[in-house]
DNA sequence: TTGTAGGCGTTATCAA
DNA sequence: TTGATAACGCCTACAA
């Protein structure tokens, strides 16, 4: 059996108050005992019990993140950078991160989060692609759950957390590609409920308009934000008889798959077909030819979530609860005709 | 306050014992009042506390993997594949899964373990990238945690775990190499104490010895598994007077950071210079060409993993407590000539 | 500066 | 079939 501070109580012949004191650093302890109280709980190997002082203190010093697809998402870069980022910063803070997966808007995934807040698994949540209108954040709040969000709920005004200007960025896209010469630009877009998607789409939109092209609904086709979506995506549009010349993506693993779906139809991209994505991951710049993508620096956003939310769980406010931050443009070879 | 099992009591009028047995599914507590335990305590919001079950059970119904790399390692598709694989796995039993990442051999990484074990954070671990010589099993036997491993150290006949075949494996891809006519085959390897370099090395230099070439010391290259090592490693060996024709590497990521050196020089991947990986990520079958590998079912391996250390934390053994899998040669165009 | 004692929410033992 | 009660290991008023 592990010590408990008890035992360690006994063998020094102390009460449990003044060990328990001495390892939480109060300075109610004598300098002498706390170093005699440290030294013998390293020597016994006593580590406090996890359980019993989370309910005695009613926290868990655990994160919770729930990733909002299902497990093979753990495979797509966004995902890994971010969770690399959460990893990070909760370590720092000595707080574990507690990781699930679960398909957005279904059954499983209020009963996941409700397991975790109900169950006191986590002391608060950091969420990402938001819907439009999101009912974890509706829960969280009324739960009094410190949690925040990458992206936000349209018309939330009081949410803590990071937003990224999709449309500036996507606008900024466009007029890149449009002073190219393009005029037939497609969109794959995400799932229609998600903030980034209305965002990323307006964007697209209003690109066209400012160029005065008008937008063409053949040019505008669904998909999963993976990579195995876009690469179907592409296929379809690159059947039309009057196929697009350029194709700009919600993210960059959809690119990355669009960029497959070129490469097997044998058109050069950068060339024949520009396509650009979003976010940034380092994949985008390894790919052949390295990837245009509107850049945002997932890794420390992440970290920036983390930071933010443990800041909430100790019960004080973040000092900037809403941080917009504006994605950058970085132009590769993949719309950029070198080849 | 979220309601306790004492407040659904009080509400029903019975005792919390029953209420308890009740939503346990003792079969002690008559059907009518198990019943309606169940839709009064859902009517109320009841879930039991995590933090009070765990101290009365002593478990935690948390199973705990920390990866082997600094953070960064969470963008390795193996790494997500095998995260993957346990999450789904570990949800299957109701167990949550707690991550961290922490480079391997370091203060750090010890302390790591030493507080998720001692203070009771976790009822098991899964472990992978196994050492020649590791602590890890040794520390985890001696404490009597439950835990798993993919690959084991050197002479522990007592693990529990799957091991792949990688020397055999290597020796089918050196026959591969060999028969198309590769002569000069340079390795990238990974860390030396890892028990994987040490059987796929042996591979390597098997496969050479089988086609009577003598090896080259300038052929063989460290690196440290990831595509940015592996991009590294392969420029210098494509710097060589007198450059290999084909490089084998540790791991698929690996082989994707060569193939980018690769066509960085120009050279044609599969005509002019053969590349190949291990470990069959998903990834590999969309690079470009794909990627020629050692394929095993990392999904399902880790799926296994994960219910083996479950059933060893009920206490129970598992059917086959060493499994030894056979990777799959996948021949694809990276080492198939016509490119 | 140190010690005593009560309770966090569950589950398990034992008795009714 | 149900209930009273004692832990699980820790923290923290409060007392000394």
């Amino acid at each position: 059996m592990r010590p408990t501070i008890r035992d360690v109580a006994k063998r020094l012949d102390l009460s449990v108050t003044t060990v328990s004191r001495a390892i939480d650093g109060y300075d109610d302890v004598a300098e002498s005992t706390r170093e005699l109280v440290l030294k013998t709980a390293q020597k016994m190997g006593y580590v406090p019990n996890r359980a019993a002082r989370q309910l005695r203190r009613q926290r868990t010093d655990t994160m919770g993140y729930i990733l909002p697809a299902d497990s093979t998402g753990f495979t797509d870069p966004f995902f890994s950078e971010f969770i690399a980022g959460l990893s990070d910063e909760a370590a720092v803070h000595r707080f574990d991160l507690l990781i699930s997966a679960c398909p957005p808007e279904t059954p499983q995934e209020q009963e996941l989060y409700t397991r975790w807040v109900q169950g006191g698994k986590v002391d608060g949540f950091v969420l990402n692609r938001v819907r439009l209108s999101d009912w974890r954040l509706g829960y969280l709040a009324e739960q009094n759950v410190p949690h925040v969000s990458l992206e936000h709920s349209l018309g939330k005004l009081d949410f803590a957390g990071i937003e990224v200007d999709s449309f500036n960025g996507f606008l900024e896209l466009m007029a890149h590609l449009v002073s190219r010469g393009h005029r037939r630009i497609a969109y794959i877009a995400g799932a229609p409920y998600l903030k980034i998607d209305h965002d990323r789409l307006g964007g697209y939109l209003g690109g066209l308009k400012s160029a005065g092209i008008v937008s063409d609904p053949d040019l505008i086709v669904r998909s999963d934000m993976t990579s195995e979506g876009g690469y179907g995506a592409a296929r379809g549009l690159l059947k039309l008889p009057n196929r697009p010349t350029a194709i700009v993506c919600i993210n960059d693993s959809t690119a990355i798959g669009a960029m497959h779906a070129a490469n097997e139809q044998g058109l050069a991209i950068g060339r024949d077909l520009a396509i650009a994505g979003f976010d940034g991951t380092r994949d985008a710049a390894h790919t052949h030819p390295p990837l245009t993508t509107l850049s945002m620096p997932l890794y420390i956003v992440a970290r920036q979530l983390a930071d933010m939310v443990h800041t909430m769980i100790l019960g004080e406010t973040p000092k900037n609860k809403q941080i917009k931050i504006r994605p950058e443009l970085l132009i590769r070879s993949s719309t950029d005709g070198t080849g």
